[in-house]
DNA sequence: ACCTGAACACCGTTCAAGT
DNA sequence: ACCTGAACACCGTTCAAGT
């Protein structure tokens, strides 16, 4: 039977789980689905695209939260829960750095205090860079040990990540 | 006359300034140095190396720095000053963190407060998740407007760097 | 010691032609 | 409408063989 967008996308995100972003090629796409590399362009306009899709179904568990801390906290969850999901969610920010929802609630949550649309949109866009440099990082390390390149993967990256929230949390207390 | 390291690496540079990292690729280096691809492997282990050592080069002029502030902005124009440094340092930092001396420098500075090892090993990645991911969105976004796929290149970039910096630096302060 | 030639095992994307 | 076959223009890396 025809092959759909959607089976697709759930391929990519099988492929992402199992094997990391390095394994996800359009064309081992393809072969896992059956079919020529071509076929996937009927359904998709090509990868970047793809790879938004997959970037908004990783944030997708986010949900809504009632503190700027708790939402940080769950966008990590997130983003550590699928193999590489930093990089994915990285990349499709930088090209449209407003679609992923979460991103946009960060900024509803930091418009507490007496700041500017302006600085909002700034804090939050700080806030969202130590998020997904810490995730990156992590994710990364987690990679290396993989292949054997590093040693221990450092167990404290919990921690690590609550006391750099906290700080960037403190600093906007004081404004 | 023979091929160097040295003439390899400055190539390289030269095709990073120039073209981007997108164009930065062992095969067109060497057709740059009228060389087969395989000649380049006698000298340089691959290409991660070769981009470790032009992480290296990128951030050379930012020198010494009396206080953190300074330190940070010092490295953020070495970044932008050559087309897509902040990538090309973030991938050397991820499979390097403490290679680059300006991160240790960064801890060194960050010592100051009452903090454990610990928290200034922390709090110094925070910061450097902040000032990679700040500049590599103002350098994607570049990338995005040369190729007329975005407007205007918001001209407050470094307005934005500097309100970020200062949350942080403010998170630090009340520690 | 240093490099060429040639290969291996890949990429993303397009598009005429088929059904 | 949807897919195949085949091509285009690339990748990073290795390695026998040459000089």
């Amino acid at each position: 039977m025809a092959l759909t967008r959607e089976q697709i996308v759930d391929a990519a995100m099988a492929i992402l789980r199992d094997y990391g972003l390095a394994d996800l090629s359009m064309r081992r796409l393809a072969r896992d689905l059956d079919v020529q590399p071509g076929a996937l362009y009927w359904h998709i306009k090509n990868k970047q695209d793809l790879l938004t899709v997959l970037a908004g179904m990783i944030l997708e568990p986010v949900g809504q939260a009632g503190t700027l801390r708790g939402l940080a906290l769950a966008i990590r969850r997130a983003l550590l829960s699928v193999r590489d999901g930093a990089e994915v969610v990285a990349l499709a920010h930088a090209l449209a750095p407003d679609a992923p929802s979460p991103m946009l609630h960060l900024r509803q949550l930091m418009a507490v205090q007496g700041l500017s649309a302006q600085e909002v949109q700034w804090a939050a866009d700080a806030l969202i860079h130590f998020i997904l440099g810490a995730a990156t990082q992590e994710q990364t390390r987690a990679g290396l040990a993989r292949a054997g390149l590093v040693g221990q993967l450092d167990d404290g990256a919990d921690a690590a990540f609550e006391f750099g929230l906290g700080l960037f949390l403190a600093g906007l207390a004081r404004s």
